[in-house]
DNA sequence: GACAGTGAGACGGTTTCTGTCTTAGTGTCT
DNA sequence: AGACACTAAGACAGAAACCGTCTCACTGTC
């Protein structure tokens, strides 16, 4: 009837990453439908299986990998720059933290499908965080201490800070700098097998 | 393995009920299953079928006729005892009107699923909510005027309490008693066929 | 021991969903 | 004009989910 071939590609993906974004938001990942998304995002079938190959789970995977690399590009651009280690892992725990604090996408998604939400923080998307956050991370501490030393800190600190974003202590609050660093140098720098640059 | 039956029957269906509540608030009516609702209610499968049968309709008629019953039984004890036709309508209006504005489950509902509550409210549930209002009401009615008349104020009614809630105006305020008296004096009293006793 | 009520789960029939594919239509570039 | 790239629409088969029914074992009560 109407082919509407005016928008662009980079447009559609984000349409269709919008369209998951609030069918998410709406129903939680397991009872969204294909046809849901493509409907959302005013899309043909075709079209979403093209540009994904791969179907549902590449789709969904790239919308995770998508919101994740987008909240480390954000983090990065605060965190760059560091002068020490010290000052590296204190910015990133408290940008990190504030931006968490901040998502309001993950604020509705925490209280519209808590359970889905909570899994893909704590369990079965825990593992892709730290990997994305370890790629992020680790080229800024490499002129400070070896990759496999920075990948065990920031498999430690993913841990923690999405802990305490859950659920915050009373003790420690990460959203404030001094605390943070405070933490910072009493349990991070002195476990470090190597001494710091 | 463990069969606990210390719950009486009555207990085991307000679960059920609680569990339908919860489940559609969080998916809307179109994405639950039964088996949803049964984990959710921790009851099994046969339970469910065994106290509703004719199974996901009849389950789901009978929570949107319970809490039909449940707004208008709690209404209608602010209602008895009026003494003219019009104090009747005056308190059913805004009585019915303010119930709406507390009931944060239908509030929640409008946020979740805003598509199908709406629906419910104003296309394919509206008669379903006109039968049972015409149920309640006319009885109340049959001292002032006959019931057919009384059925189709109680029509009119329904559809513009259910409007005035969902877009409420600047001109009218049906929680207001004052503005419902007004309304009701000039615009359903004059329309009675039959001078009101 | 008889009985009523329940959980667990198997079962078949139906519906829904997925992923692929074909066709037709539209805009762009040459 | 014609080749090309891209999309909508929807048919299609296979897989998965769901529904409603049923049987069986178990438990607490009478």
């Amino acid at each position: 009837m109407s082919a509407v071939t005016t928008s662009q590609p980079r447009d559609i993906e984000a349409a269709i990453f919008a369209a998951v974004d609030s069918c998410v938001t709406q129903w939680g990942w397991d009872k969204v439908t294909m046809d849901d998304i493509c409907v959302t995002a005013g899309v043909s079938r075709a079209t979403v299986y093209r540009l994904f190959p791969g179907g549902r789970d590449v789709l969904f995977e790239a919308v995770r990998l998508g919101k994740l690399e987008d909240f480390f590009t954000a983090m990065r651009a605060h965190v760059e720059g560091s002068e020490s280690l010290e000052d590296l892992l204190v910015r990133c725990i408290v940008v990190a933290s504030i931006e968490l604090q901040h998502d309001e996408h993950l604020a509705m998604m925490l209280a519209s499908v808590p359970g889905e939400t909570l899994g893909d923080l704590t369990v079965s998307g825990l593992g892709r965080i730290v990997r994305v956050a370890t790629a992020f991370i680790t080229p800024l501490t490499d002129e400070f201490i070896p990759g496999d030393e920075a990948a065990h800190i920031v498999d430690v600190m993913c841990r923690l800070v999405i802990s305490y974003y859950l659920s915050p202590s009373s003790t420690i609050d990460f959203t404030n700098e001094d605390a943070a660093r405070l933490f910072v140098q009493r349990f991070v720098l002195p476990a470090l097998t190597i001494t710091t640059k």
